[in-house]
RNA sequence: GCGGAAGUGGCGGAAUUGGUAGACGCGCUGGACUUAGGAUCCAGUGGAGCAAUCCGUGGGGGUUCGAGUCCCCCCUUUCGCACCA
């Protein structure tokens, strides 16, 4: 669809016509020329460093989506940059990971092959898009230059004794075939990647000790600038709950007696506390289960190894073998039953519960299914001790206790706090803070990684490759592909996994798994300024200079995974003295998604649209400024290819504006008065990322610019030049050589607002009558009440609905009065 | 079940602190220019009514001079988390 030849009036010869394509290449191969986009980052003066999450090279190439992400925060840097800061806006890609390996799987390429193409592919399309990226400053994790320094995170985390290994229950992807983090288990046990049903393997991996972090990453979400939503759900994903760490004493276990602790937020409830139970694989089970009862509860540990995630987390039916062992419940000195079963969770608190019936829906459930006795402690207004439970009582608010002995009466609150006290003096209770935040499982049995820098050796054990031997380079290996044997395909390599020990000399053998791809994009952001430092991760005068991170702005997928281990690695390397802030982003941003026929846009869903199209047939400024318009960019929204063409024509007429404008004679007063309503409001709407606003009032002024026939003025135009440079930056560019401006307009200066200019003479006053609109009367601003209703009551309208004598005058001034009669 | 976000014309969406509901754009209708128009320009466009006017922000209550906005109840959509003790 070729608009441009159409637009070539042959009978207007005057009229040059906006040609889209040409400005575009004319300006970017300017900006290389010129090396505008360039920052000076040992002589800024101002940085600002407005950072963008990168992308994951695919070999579709750059779709919609990520061009929608990348733009507002172009429109940001830009902004930023015409208000005097030295912008740093860099772009890098996030290279490796199970994406990128499995397409190569798919299409039978080496990803060593695939991933250059892909990037290749990707440069031209954000070089196409006219983002104000610095690509001197480009990264990607493939780069043994870059994941030199992941490895080298990795030791440091070994050194602080961040990093450990253990045999552990880990979300295992039969389809993927590696081990999942927490975080990629998603709607409760599909694989975030291929949506397959995860397992549970018992493996040896690797872990960072991020839940040690817990208590921190917690508290500074209360003083730092992020979206909402993004820090709620951090919130809920560390999942902080206060309670305490009940002792109950069991009876003699062959021959010792032994202590099961248990944590619950419900400490108050103790003396309904009739049972209790262990997650299958409690190592207290075997020691506690006797002989009688050995067959049962081996048979039900079997059942629910062997039972997927999926069946366990779905099925609320409870299920549950007696172990034969009873423990003293130590508030009320009774014996009371354990038991094991799938329903508590080894992972969280200490894998064992208190089995309080009438309380807990769940233990309801447990114990009406077994038989087990179902007492009340705790009733709510209009109940006694006595009251029957058809389900558990879980209101606290207006609880009051009974049956609990010393404590009958006490509301639930208080009575948390005297239990505790209370068990406390005989050793059997303490207050405690559980968090749901597990530790970070970062090893992955697969090829495209960065291998994880450790030798094993038979005499000196786990022996960190020493720094100076970084980075330990993936080789290129033919067979990459993983296989169910629960170990990387590096340990297929002989010739690569075996190498001297570093500490003694003999035969050691590799680590061959390799890291989450989490880990290479957690510390990237501090990377950028410092691509050109090989000897350091990150260059310390640099650092001091560009971080923290200024503005952050990406998607909130990443609100629990990238968000919450980048801020985990920044206190780290903090603690370890490489850094001095702990967070590593000052300011940051969830944008929207973009929906298309009413589903998000995604490979899966099919609907997908590639920039490259639209950017050929109405240019990169027009499609930048369509998907700026077309919604809140914190919400996103709709994308309709119909819509685009009311962008393109707001950009045509500001074109033909600058075309026509004229010199002569002075600017009218109220497009002026127009004008700086417009610079307000548009240098309002940018910083808080209200892009389709600002782009609406820009619109709104040039229809006023260009109202009826008359011939716009030049001092009309050209500040809308700088205004609109954000969103349309090659338009932009080319207007202001038009106009004479010097160098590039984003070195020029925002245009100023004068208050005074946008200050209107005369108002349109809103009058109601009791409440409804009757009718509008142009006044000076500054109009009293006595003289509004004057004006007012001289509308014949008003008067009619009035009638006699108002009761009351409400007046907003500058803005409404209304009459009450 | 828990938590978050949202519900406004034919459509995408506007509406700082309660103060003109529907900015801006798409689409649609009519007109101008034209050999032509899927280009451009002009006018109109929430619904009903000739009109005065009335009705309108998912539904129902409430507070207020005044509610899309605040409070209570309900419905729907959507996104996270999910046996978290």
């Amino acid at each position: 669809m070729d608009n441009s030849a159409t637009r070539d009036d042959p009978l207007s010869p005057a009229v040059i016509a906006y040609n889209p394509q040409a400005i575009e290449q004319k300006w970017q191969r300017t900006w290389q020329e010129r090396g505008t986009n360039h920052t000076d980052l040992q002589r800024a003066q101002r940085p600002f460093y407005a950072l963008m999450m990168f992308p994951y090279p695919s070999a579709e190439g750059l779709h919609v989506g990520n061009l929608f992400a990348f733009t507002g925060n172009d429109i940001y840097g830009r902004f930023q940059r015409l208000m005097g800061h030295n912008v740093f806006e860099p772009l890098g890609y996030d290279a490796f990971g199970i994406h990128s390996e499995n397409y190569a799987l798919k299409v039978g390429k080496h990803p060593m092959d695939l991933i250059p193409k892909n990037i290749d592919n990707f440069q031209r399309q954000l070089e196409s898009a006219g983002l104000m990226v610095d690509w001197r400053a480009s990264l990607r994790t493939t780069d043994p230059v870059y994941y030199k320094w992941t490895q080298w995170l990795f030791l440091q985390l070994l050194k602080q004794g961040l990093a450990y290994k253990k045999t552990a229950a880990v979300n295992w992807c039969p389809s993927c075939k590696t081990v999942l983090a927490n975080e990629q288990v998603v709607s409760g046990g599909f694989c975030e990647r291929c949506k397959t049903e995860v397992e549970q393997r018992l493996l040896e991996q690797w872990f960072f000790r991020i839940s040690d972090y817990a208590p921190r990453l917690l508290a500074n979400l209360d003083h730092i600038d992020w979206s909402e939503t993004t820090k709620t759900a951090q919130r809920n994903w560390i999942g902080r709950s206060e309670g305490a760490e009940l002792e109950f004493r069991t009876r003699k276990v062959k021959g010792d007696e032994c202590t099961i602790r248990v944590f619950t937020t419900r400490p108050d409830t103790i003396y309904g506390a009739t049972y209790m139970v262990l997650a299958p694989e409690h190592p207290l089970v075997d020691a506690l289960t006797t002989s009688k009862e050995k067959k049962k509860v081996d048979a039900y540990r079997d059942k629910t190894t062997k039972q997927d995630l999926v069946a366990r987390k779905t099925s609320t039916d409870k299920t549950g073998a007696f172990t034969g062992s009873y423990a003293v419940n130590p508030a009320t000195e009774k014996e009371i039953p354990i038991w094991i079963s799938d329903y508590v969770l080894m992972e969280y608190g200490t894998g064992a519960i208190m089995g309080v019936p009438g309380h807990d829906q769940r233990d309801f459930d447990f114990a009406s299914k077994f038989d087990l006795p179902i007492v009340r402690v705790v009733c709510g207004e209009r109940e006694d001790a006595n009251s029957p439970l058809h389900e558990a009582f879980t209101e606290c608010e207006a609880g009051t206790l009974v049956n609990s002995g010393m404590f009958d009466g006490y509301e639930v609150e208080p009575a948390k706090k005297a239990i505790v006290d209370f068990l406390a003096k005989s050793g059997s209770a303490k207050p405690v803070v559980n968090y749901r935040l597990h530790d970070w499982c970062i090893s992955r049995q697969r090829y495209w990684g960065p291998p994880i820098p450790i030798i094993y050796c038979d005499d000196c054990g786990t022996v960190p490759v020493p720094e100076k031997d970084l980075p330990v380079v993936l080789p290129f290996i033919e067979d990459f592909k993983p296989d169910d044997s629960g170990v990387s395909p590096l340990a297929r390599h002989e010739e690569w996994y075996r190498v001297a020990c570093p500490k003694c000399g003999k035969t050691g053998r590799r680590e061959t798994d390799v890291s989450d791809t989490f880990l290479d994009s957690a510390w990237y952001f501090l990377r950028y300024p410092s691509v050109n430092h090989d000897d350091v991760p990150f260059e310390k005068n640099v650092t001091k200079k560009w971080l923290p991170v200024t503005s952050y702005i990406g998607g909130n997928e990443h609100a629990v995974l990238h968000l919450l281990y980048s801020r985990f690695i920044t206190m780290v390397l903090h603690d370890a003295g490489h850094l001095d802030f702990e967070e590593p982003f000052t300011r940051f941003r969830a944008h929207g998604h973009i929906i298309r026929e009413g589903a998000k846009m995604s490979k899966t869903q099919g609907n997908i649209v590639n920039p490259d199209e639209y950017i050929e047939s109405w240019g990169a400024d027009a499609f930048r400024t369509y998907l700026m318009f077309l919604g809140p960019y914190e919400q996103g929204g709709d994308f309709r290819d119909a819509s685009i063409s009311g962008t393109r024509r707001f950009l045509d007429r500001l074109f033909a504006s600058v075309q026509s404008m004229s010199s002569e004679g002075s600017a009218d007063q109220s497009v002026m008065r127009k004008l700086h309503q417009t610079i307000r409001k548009v240098s309002e709407d940018i910083p808080r990322l209200s892009y389709n606003t600002a782009v609406a009032a820009m619109m709104e002024y040039i229809n006023i610019l260009r109202k009826g026939e008359r011939t716009p003025h030049r001092d009309e135009v050209v500040p809308l030049i700088t205004l609109v440079a954000p969103f349309a930056p090659h338009l932009a560019e080319e207007l202001w050589e038009q106009t004479g401006g010097n160098g590039s307009v984003f070195d020029s200066a925002w245009p100023a607002f004068d208050p005074m200019l946008a200050k209107e003479d005369t108002i349109e006053l809103v009058v109601q009558v009791n409440g409804k609109l009757r009718g509008k009367i142009l006044v000076v601003p500054d109009i009293d009440e006595s003289a509004a209703v004057v004006a007012a009551l001289a509308d014949p309208t008003v008067a009619r609905f009035v009638g006699g004598t108002p009761r009351k005058v409400v007046f907003v001034p500058g803005r409404l009065l209304n009459i009450v009669v």
